[in-house]
DNA sequence: GTGGTCTAGACCACG
DNA sequence: GTGGTCTAGACCACT
């Protein structure tokens, strides 16, 4: 489990470790019952305070993606997978949402829009 | 010119003035020329600080979208068509590529895809 | 508006704080659109740290009962009617139910209950 | 005699061992004599640390319901049964006065509070 | 002035 | 060892 961090972006440091464990759950390098590491490791290695990595994981615990107890340690919870699923796509439809406002209001046609989508996938 | 701020948004109220008034001149609503009104005005009829307006109206001079002349007042700039152009089309690639992203995150095909952005494009 | 904490007891601060806002707006002494003492402010009052009074605030906007603006501050946010009182009855319904079960638990009858009920409710 | 913990509650293990060793004591399956498991037996069975166990009991011996003997275990008390009641209905009684101040704070009216009692005495 | 984020310590309860 | 709470500062962006 690998996060890195930038301290010079303008996104906050625990929205960044937030992203970064809900990507690796996303992407199954983190599965349900394994262990994150612990409060005050992730922040010497993040060489970040450990209320910030209190918060990210806080905040992670509310939104479900990990259970943490006392004393044992903060661990994947069980998503659904289809509510995760759900989840993801949700986020999906919601940026697809703006990005075609967006594009209607500067008069973009559909199929100038596929090409470029075409470019940025086949991109990578 | 109508602006309506939502005071409750999590946008800067600033943020919220400029992005309409670009949408304008985007729309051709505002055209080369055109006034804007004047910083007092606006701030009354938002119920905002003189303070907000000017912050707007100043970001908007620097990025070349208005010109502000002491006791005249603020009024549309010439922005070259192809200029103007450029930068819209560079906010939708900006969009387009981080929703690509996004997407090849959740292993999404690029045929369910085009559907979803069919679904948006119709829809309106 | 007056919020008393106690250093001493086991409920975190920042709980007390919330808890007391909370009542404030059940009972009508805090209104849809109300202000709240800045965060600076409050922690000065209650001798606590700014982190304690925003954590209590952060809290209640999460859950729904104040909006905060940067800049502006944190007002009593609008809540449905009927969703406080909806709220506050599954509160009390909660209540209700475990008090039941432990009630059964060692045996007393209802009459018992009732006339206990009764004592408490008479008293204030 | 059957201990079930939840790993992933809020509460911690030790307090939900004393709570169910309790009400096995208050419900009579366990009696004035009857041996409890070994801490080692009890630690193994519920996969919980030898600390946990001897946590609950020594907490459980201080309040005066088991007694331990080194070398021989650890046994229920002799409670006096009128010690036991007493015990018993004070926390029925806090549970009673917070509910009946919550009650009142949201202001709802003694009958109502009687119907929704009833529905969860009837219900089980 | 306001809130938003962050630090580098601290003490406590739990395992 | 773990997480939960709290402090007393700090800097930043917004009004």
């Amino acid at each position: 489990m690998e996060i890195i961090i930038a301290n010079n972006s303008k996104i906050p440091l625990f929205e960044q470790i937030k992203e970064q464990i809900k990507d690796a759950i996303y992407a199954g390098t983190l599965k349900d019952g394994d262990a994150l590491p612990s409060l005050r490791q992730l922040a010497k290695d993040l060489h970040v305070s450990v209320i910030t990595t209190k918060r990210a994981y806080e905040d992670l615990e509310r939104e479900g993606f990990v259970v943490t107890t006392v004393g044992k340690g903060t661990f994947v919870g069980a998503v659904e997978p289809h509510i995760l699923r759900e989840w993801q796509l949700r986020e999906i439809e919601n940026g697809m949402e703006e990005l075609v406002r967006d594009v209607k209001k500067i008069g973009l046609s559909r199929s100038e829009c596929m090409d470029l989508f075409d470019l940025y996938w086949e991109e990578e």
